[in-house]
Parts: structure tokens; sequence; C-alpha cells
DNA sequence: TGCTGGCACTCTCGGTGAGAGAGTGCCAGA
DNA sequence: TCTGGCACTCTCTCACCGAGAGTGCCAGCA
């Protein structure tokens, strides 16, 4: 529904009191913002555009002789009108940069570091999801021989990722022999996926040649399904926030999802499906379909495989607090979505 | 220092307070015992018998009307000569087993893995580090091109570890010229550690076959120091706990710990040198150096790779209240144990 | 019409005190 | 050596009170 533009005093009064709720979590007084902002105006009249404010809908009072706090039609307005475009710092992008640079290359090893240091440096939880190809390609194949009858089978998959399984062998076959397969498997099907894999295998005379031919369909169908297993970091600086310290079950509750892992419970499936198409997105407070986070914001910012439309995202969440600093984490976020976009471009899909 | 043997009466009546406390974490009371037990005595008559048993230190009071609590000496009295051996049930020995040889073979996962449903069973805290081998040994080697200019190296080390590496090249070079150079050093240095490595590359005069002997000798003494990292869960079970459901201060601390992955701060270095030869043990509340762990206790079973007594074995530790059901830590965290180095055995070392 | 100072009113928060409940310690007697 | 009885101690909960913080509203003023 339309709402008439605010008038610009009391919208510039309705960034000040977010923003200082935001600062100091505590419901902010008329006569405060008048002092520490150094208004040309009385604590009466700040009054008096708080109060409309109010009926418009922006801010909420706890209770009758406490100050004024945000609702999270106050917040959504903040986020889409008065808080505008910003990004990170130049030097601070330069040396997230370079740390992910360094680090193994590898999707795991990214969106771990991406959780531990974005949860880190906002004090929220960060959940950083690997993109969910809808199928995975051979790239290429190694067969490494344990013993006379086990093999440690590594596929090295288009999609940014390495396939471990360990295989029983029919019958012994000296390490060369395995290399020789793998290297004609690898040769034969560059590029291509779980089922061309398996109709091959099926035509394939020698029993040995199919039994790891049909091995390796199996592993690239069910790898596909399992791993891509986001990483969720940040949790003592959430609990830490004030708003956890005055409400223990909540905070319980809380743990509980992050120690079980329970990633769909924390980012909601539609969020990802809308997100997947609308790229970069805010959800704030009850808009949260999980009773623990009702008071909780997220921000939602998506990242593909390039050139792979297929499958579901990646994606870098944050979670906090209304009251978060929503500057600072969408900033944040988007930035770092571009950059784990940027670095899964290297090890993916390249030479293809 | 030697104490006098406990009566039997007495040992009996230590023996149901402590599983009492450990089953209801409410300090037990005299008349309490008599009813629930159906002792053949009055609750006055056991009085007499707490009573000396905290002369002797092995209860406590928190304070004048309540009933007994075991103390530090009291637990460890009850595991040493209490406790008996115990083992896990067959079935579920069996189930585990299945679930870990369905996993993916690869140090991280079985660690993490294990560290999730042993958390998850005991409703503590579990922390489950893989061995930290002192030096690397080449298994296999395989370079693979992502572009002319970029290869992604992957080596298998003996020591149960996948190793990835984005290189530059210095000059382009096509994927057969690669695969033939990793199949040549693959062969020259199976079993070599770092230092061979290096030394060899100082020798070679090809300029691309002594960048890439360098790039590995360097990701082989790098691999060993970080990597290796322990798998922590259980965080939501442990705060769970009574005792910390009253100090929430203490919690936010433990919370921020394993947020951190403060793993030393877990398990003391100390513990881990000297479990290393002694075997399993358990630390029984103040012998804890952290601080937010004064009434923790914790379980430690190392484990090490067969043949490979260098360096540090991994573990698995079990941190809990004072109070936790140290039967079934101990039990499971000696099964753990086990089964970790069984399954290590399997893509370790073996036809080395 | 819009701003301001003044004042009554409301709600929270911290501290205090009383009463109930739970257990022990000890003593005298069997 | 064990037991019943009884006084004593300590915690826990709840109700209550006063101080403090802010608002809402009104009347007056530019």
């Amino acid at each position: 529904m339309p709402r008439e533009p605010l008038p610009d005093r009391r919208a510039g009064i309705l960034q000040i009191v977010i923003q200082d709720y935001i600062e100091t979590a505590t419901p902010v007084a008329s006569r405060h913002v008048v002092e520490k902002y150094a208004l040309p105006a009385s604590p009466a009249t700040i009054r008096h555009e708080m109060h409309a404010l109010e009926e418009a809908g922006y801010l909420t009072h706890p209770h009758t002789s406490a100050g004024r706090v945000p609702s999270n039609r106050g917040y959504r307005h903040f986020v889409e009108s008065l808080m505008g475009h910003v990004e990170l710092g130049i030097a601070e992008q330069a040396s997230l940069r370079h740390q992910f640079y360094q680090a193994a290359p590898a999707v795991d090893e990214w969106v771990g570091l991406a959780a531990t240091v974005l949860g880190q440096s906002l004090g929220l939880l960060a959940i950083v999801a690997p993109p969910r190809p809808r199928r995975l390609r051979v790239r290429q194949l190694e067969l490494i021989s344990l013993n006379d009858l086990l093999a440690l089978m590594i596929v090295v998959v288009q999609e940014a990722r390495l396939i471990r399984q360990l295989m029983p062998l029919r019958q012994p076959l000296e390490a060369d022999e395995l290399s020789d397969i793998a290297a004609r498997i690898s040769g034969e099907f560059r590029g291509q996926s779980a089922e061309a894999v398996r109709s091959a295998a099926q035509e394939t005379p020698d029993e040995d040649e199919r039994f790891i031919l049909s091995t390796l369909a199996r592993v690239l169908d069910h790898d596909v399904q399992r791993a891509a297993v986001p990483s969720i970091s940040g949790l003592g600086g959430m609990i830490a926030q004030p708003e956890f310290q005055t409400e223990p079950d909540r905070s319980l509750e809380l743990i509980e999802l992050v120690d079980r892992q329970a990633v769909e419970e924390l980012v909601p499936a539609a969020v990802v499906e809308h997100g997947a198409q609308a790229g970069m997105s805010v959800l704030i407070g009850e808009d949260h379909p999980s009773e623990v986070l009702q008071d909780c914001s997220l921000v939602f910012a998506p990242y593909g495989l390039h050139g792979e439309a297929e499958g579901a995202p990646g994606y870098v969440g944050v979670i906090g607090p209304t009251r978060m600093n929503y500057t600072r984490s969408i900033a944040a976020a988007r930035f770092y979505s571009h950059l784990l976009e940027e670095l899964m471009d290297t090890i993916y899909g390249v030479n293809a």
C-alpha cells in the first residue's frame, strides 16, 4: 500500500532514531536525540514528530514510559529509502581478497573462510552456501591403488569440486593398469555427466572398466545431492547481542539450530528460490517463517557459477537482530558474494 | 595420598549418590535415596554415612539445607574404582560402523561425522581431532590443467589426506604434458617427504619441472602445519544441560570458545601430549586449566596412525559438566577412537 | 499555525522482607 | 549401632515500594 512521502524533518528524525537505536540498543528518547544531535527544536517538538511517525507505523513503543524503537516497517523504509548504496572500503576489500587467494583453492575452504571472517567482522551469524549444481560433469578421473583389492577414486568435476570414493576391486589390478584405465576414461568422458557415463557402462564389454564406470556414475549422482554443505559461523557474537542476553530461551533454540546445522530453518527455501532470480534481498522481522527468528533479519546475497544457470545458486546470508547494522551487513554480504563468484570462476568450468 | 578403603555400605551409598546426581542434577537428600533405592536403613543413618563421606572428601554440600553433591574426588573415585569397564552395545557399534563406512573416505569427513554423532548422542560437547603427522609423504601427484597458464595440483599423501593447490604456470603447457610430468614425479617421489623433493628440485635442469617440484615441496611443508582442523559439535546439548541454564555468563564464554574453534583452550596441549603415551584419560573439574571449564570434565581418547609414531596423535574428546555420565562417555569415546584408527588404516600407509 | 515549557501520569527496575519448603545436625533412647 | 524427633539454617518465590525515566497533553507564545 502506498504511503504519502514523509516531510523532510520527519524523515530525518526517523533516520536518527533508527541509527541511534542500531548503535545503542536502547529505546531512544526525545530529549536524548535533541541533545546528542543538537537539533534546533525542543524535546516536545520531537515527541510530536515521533508520535506522527508512530501513527504512520515506522516506530513503536515498548511501553508508555520508554523511548521509541523502530518497527519492522521502519527498518524496511530505512533499508529501501534512507540508506543509499554502500560498499566496503577499498583497503578492506583488498585485504580480504588477498586472504582468500592465499587459501587452498577448494569450494569448501572458501565457503568456510567466508563464513568465519564475515561472522566475526559483523558480530552476527553468517551462513555461506556453495552453489548446488543440478548435475556434475567429469573433468578428470584418478584411480589410486591402495592395495591389491582396494582403490581410491578421485573425480575432479567441472563444478569446482573433488569427489572421493573408496572402491573395492573385482580382481587385483596393478597401479599402472589403474592409471591407464583412469586416463582412458578421463579422455573419453570429459565434460560428460552421470547419464552418459551410465549408458556407456552398459555397453562396455570389459568387466573391470564396466564396474569402474558404473561406480563413477553412481558417485556423480550421489554427490550432487549431499555435499555442498553450507558453513555457519558467528554464533558467539550473535548471542552476545543484547537482545539475546535477556532471552535465554530464544538463545537456546538458536544455539540448537546452529549446532544441528539446520540451514533450511535459518535461510528458508523460499528466500533461496526467490533470490536466485531477484538477486540480493533483505528479510525483516516477522517476514521470517521461523519462530526463533521473529525478531531477526536476514540479508541474503546469492551468487552463481558463471555459465551454469542450472541448479541452485550459492549464497551469502547474514542473520542478526532486526536492529542489526544494515549498512555494513549489506555491503559485506554483497562483497563476499561477488568475491566467491569470482573465486569459483578460477577453478570452475574454464577450458570446459 | 593413600586413603583407607571405604567400608562396603559407605561405598555403596557413594555410588548411589553419584549415579543419582548424574541422573537428576539435583543435590541428593538422605530421605530420597532411602525411598528410591529401598535401602534397609533410615534417613538418619544415611545422613551419618554421608557425613562421613563428606569428611573423607568424596561429597560436598552446596549449603546447609541442601542434599549432597559429589566432589571432584568423588567423581574420580567413581571413574577409577566404582565404574568398571563398559563398552557400547553390539548393535550400536555395528550401526555406527556401517554409517562411517558409508561416508566418503576422507579424514575430514570422518572427523566431522564422529564429532556430530558423538555430540548428539551424548548431549555433550564432542571434539574430534585428526592425527597430525610430523611430515607428509607423497603417494601420488596429479596436475590438472585449468587453462593455459593455470593448473590445479592435487597431492595424495600417505597420511590420509588430499592437498589442493592452484599453480600458475611459467609457460603454456598442454594437459598431456602436465599428466606426463605428474606421472614421472609420482613414480620418482613416492614415499618421499618435503626435504627429498626440495633437494631434488635444486638439481633439476628443466625449468618447468623444477618449478613444480618446489611448489610441491612448499605445499607439503605448509599443509603439515595447517589443516588437520578438529571438529567440534554438540554445543546445543551442552548448553541445554542444567548447569549452564543458571549461569548465562559461563554459557556465553563457552559459546564464544566453540564459535572461535578455540581447540587449545578446550583440550589443553598438556593433555594431548600426555595422552599420546598414556592412552585414555579423564580430567575432572578443577584439573582443567581453562577458567570456563572449571566445573567440567574432559574425557580424552587418543588414536594414532598405525606404523607412524611421529607427530601428534588424533583424539576423541568429550567435554561436559563434571556431572556427566562417565560410563557412557568413556565407552563412546573409546569406541570412536578405535573406529577412527581402523578407518584411517584403510586409506593410510597401506602398500606404502 | 507551529513551537515550547510545564506537569501529571504510567511503566520499569532494583531492592527488601516475609513465608514456605527442604534438609541437615544432633541428641536421647532402643 | 541404628532410629525418631526436633530445632535450625538456608534458599526460593512473591509481593510490595520507591525512584527514575519518558511520554502525552495542554495552555501559552511567536
